[in-house]
Order: structure tokens, then sequence, then C-alpha cells
DNA sequence: TTTCCAGTTGATCAAATGATAATTAGGCAT
DNA sequence: ATGCCTAATTATCATTTGATCAACTGGAAA
């Protein structure tokens, strides 16, 4: 099989071999990009188990050039986590869901809208799931700054919308919280069935995300007077 | 340190070493499973990666007993598969969504609980999830159960409670069933909170799924009219 | 051209891993 | 008690894995 392959492969072989072709003797600092961004789709598909030489195969190098730019795997494990997750966060999505001067609804549309551009992501997806299977904290950090600057907000203004007393005077209850987790979950439920579980998109991502939203508003309001009123009784 | 312990702990070791005590020379059966057990919390807790040998320490066995029980680390992930599985899931659950002699509400949420006390599992969840990212056909297997178990019917009966057509003079649009999806996320979606991520239960879940379960029935008509109505337009 | 240096590779190590074979030892039937 | 059957262990293998090092290479500077 193959036979006198070999003498013309030579040639090609320097240009396109492997997956990619990585032009050989590349300058420090575009090598290492390169490197970052393979690792990226590599462990977002295989998992951070996988080995480095099956990364340094698909990115048409030697196993032992990742650690002149990596000193260990875990380093470069690292800096995967830091590329992903750090710069997808537009702190402007915070003053979106406060700003009152638009009706909430499209508020909360125009905010998933925007979250889901950067986060329905295979990528992004499969890592973050990958890392909290693995327990790191970074997900509950994450999770945590989603709760403060988004599920939190989103309540008070529920509660401003439907002129209940605000977060002062009472203070908000975990299953207000939980509710909107429901909203949250909704969304974010959609990216793991595509990415993780490799269902397909049978609807429109803008408009699924309008749908979550207009449902979660209309349904909100009794549930949610329901709690306010079952905890204002709780404190008399 | 720990001076003459060594031999007061010879006695000691027999019983309890390690995590659990594994009571040497086992009938057959029960070693086996024993080993299933385990390697269902052993690899719920680190991943299928995870080394046979941690298994057998965790187990209080030696590595090469594994393999006088399962030919191989396969076969025993398969057998661990099947274990979770298969058996957890109830067909009675499907024939209690359709009952119409009991309210809508009434009915989702049994469902959602009793389906919930299967699921919310420390073990299921983190199986379920390992098993998608490594894309075993299982997981679309089991999804799609549910989408024609459970969500399906969900949308007939959505249909029915509000005197529209039934699903053989319009068929169910994709977003109908997305919006079912939705429910189904922010039911899911608390489990990965939990088992994935690590954040607390901090509303208990038979109250968090009834107002799932309420806040979706409110929400839902307004969207499913929309819905309705925009398909029926289409078609004329 | 020659020198030099940074990017790259091939060879190799030590530890870990899945798997196998030979050996030991516990408990039941006799 | 004795001997047999088989559960379980010890020792070991081949492969893979993360990591290291010396040698090679190609282009820019002298």
């Amino acid at each position: 099989m193959q036979s006198g392959h070999d003498l013309t492969m030579d040639k090609a072989r320097q240009t396109a071999q492997g997956a990619e072709d990585a032009a050989r003797r590349l300058p420090r600092d575009v090598r290492e990009k390169a490197i970052i961004e393979g690792a990226i789709r590599f462990f977002a598909e295989n998992g951070f188990e996988a080995a480095t030489r099956a990364l340094a195969k698909e990115l048409g190098i030697t196993q032992p050039l990742l650690y002149r730019y990596f000193p260990s795997k875990e380093v470069l494990i690292e800096r995967v986590y830091n590329e992903v997750f750090v710069s997808r966060w537009n702190p402007e999505w915070e003053a979106l869901i406060v700003d009152r001067s638009r009706p909430l609804e499209d508020r909360l549309i125009a905010f998933y809208r925007a979250y889901s551009k950067a986060v329905y992501d295979y990528v992004w997806v499969r890592i973050f799931v990958y890392s909290g299977l693995k327990k790191m904290d970074l997900n509950t950090r994450y999770l945590t700054i989603i709760r403060e600057k988004v599920l939190i907000p989103i309540c008070e203004e529920l509660r401003h919308e439907r002129g209940l007393p605000d977060t002062n005077s009472l203070p908000l209850g975990e299953d207000e919280v939980e509710m909107v987790w429901g909203l949250h979950g909704a969304f974010f439920y959609r990216a793991v069935r595509r990415f993780v579980y490799s269902l397909p998109e049978r609807v429109p991502d803008d408009e699924a995300i309008a749908n979550d939203i207009r449902q979660f508003l209309h349904g909100a309001p009794p549930t949610q007077k329901k709690i306010v009123k079952d905890r204002a009784k709780d404190r008399s």
C-alpha cells in the first residue's frame, strides 16, 4: 500500500501535514498563539485528560515543542481557561438589565441575545462543563457573578415592575432567585443540549430566547406575588 | 506519631481498611455487585478516564481482581451505564402526564417530582454529563425518549387545555416543543448546578419544582397562542 | 560567507496505566 | 482434620503519558 508515496509526499508534507499545516519556524508569539488556540479546540473536544502528543499532532508540531512554550500541561490548561472565560464577559450587559428607560422585556431579550452570542459556543460550553465536573472553583466563581450581576438585578427589576416592595424593605428570598435560575436554566440548557448532547438547533436562537423571556415574564408575576406574600406573612 | 499503632491496627485492618471495608473472599455475585456499585460512585466522581488502580483502592481490593470480574475497563464502564440508566425510567410516568381526570398542573408537578426523585442524584447527573461530553449515543437516545414520552405529550396536553386544534389537524411546531424544553431545562439545570457546579440547594426541590410548573403554565398560553396563530398563517 | 541564536526535532526517562500469569490462601464438603 | 475449589494477591509486561535534553536547522546579523 502507498507504494512510492514517500518520495512525492516528502515535499508536500512540508506545507500540509496532519489536520492543519503549521508553517515551520514561526515567530515565538505567533506559535504561542497557535498552540493556545489549538489547545482550546482540542481540550474542548477531548477533555483535559487528553494526551499532549495528540494535541501536538493536531497542531502539526512535535510534542516536546509544547514544553518550550509552556512549562507544564497544567499551565497550558490554565492559559486555556483564561483565554476562554476572562474576556467573554461584557460589563455593559449589567447596565443593560437595569436601564429603566426601556421595557423590561426588551432589556432581557437584548441581554440574553447578546449573552448567547458569547456563550452559545461549542468551545465555551464544553470547557465550562468539563471544568465544572472537575470541581474547579472557576465555575463557582463564575456562577456567583451570574447570580450577583444578572439574576438578582432581574429579581429587583421584577419587584419594581410589579410595584412590590423593594429589596431594602423586603430582602430577596431564595425562592425568588430560584425562579430566575429557571429562566437562566432554560437558556443555558439549550446550549448544553446542542454542544454536549449533540442535539440539533431546531428553532433559531434569537426566536427561542425571545420566547423564553416572554414566557418568563408572563409566568413570573403570580409565582412572585405568592412568594412575596408568604414571606411577608412569615415575618409577622 | 502513631507509635505502637501497628500491632493494634493489624486486627482492625481486616474489617475496616481504606474507605470501605471489603470483607475478604466474598461470593462471586456479591463481590461483583460491590465492584459495580463502587465503580458507579468512583466514575461519577472522577470521570471515566480515572485509573482502575484508584478504583480498586477505593474498593479495598487489588487492581487485578477487577479483571477477574470484567474482561476490560470498557466492559465495566458499559455495566455502569446500564446499572445507572436502564432501570431508572418508570413507564408509569408516561401515563401520569396524559391522565385527564386530574388538572394538568397537578399531573406535571407529580411527574416532575417523581422524576426528580430518580434524577436529582449525584451519580445520575454526573455520569449523564460525562457520557454526553464523550458523545455516547446513549444520551441522544435518552433525550429522544424524553422528547417523545414527555415533552410532546405535554405539548398535546397544553393544546387541549387551551382549546387549540389537536396535533392531527395542526402538527406540532418545533417552537412549541422548544417551549417545553425550557421547562425541562429549568428542571434539569437545577441538578447540574448542584451536582456539577457544586452550588448549594437553597430552595427545597419539591417547592422549586411546583414553582417551575406553575410559572410555566401561567407563561405558556400567550406564547403558545402566538406560535399556533403564526403557524396557521404560514399554512395559508 | 560565516557566525550565532532561537525555533524545532529525535531520543529518551520515569511514572502511570491497562492487562496477564503465576501464586497464595480462605472456607466448604468430605 | 484434610483436601479441593476458587477468590484474591503478588509480580510483571507492554504501552502510554508528562517531561527533559542534546542535537539539528534555517535565517538574520556581522
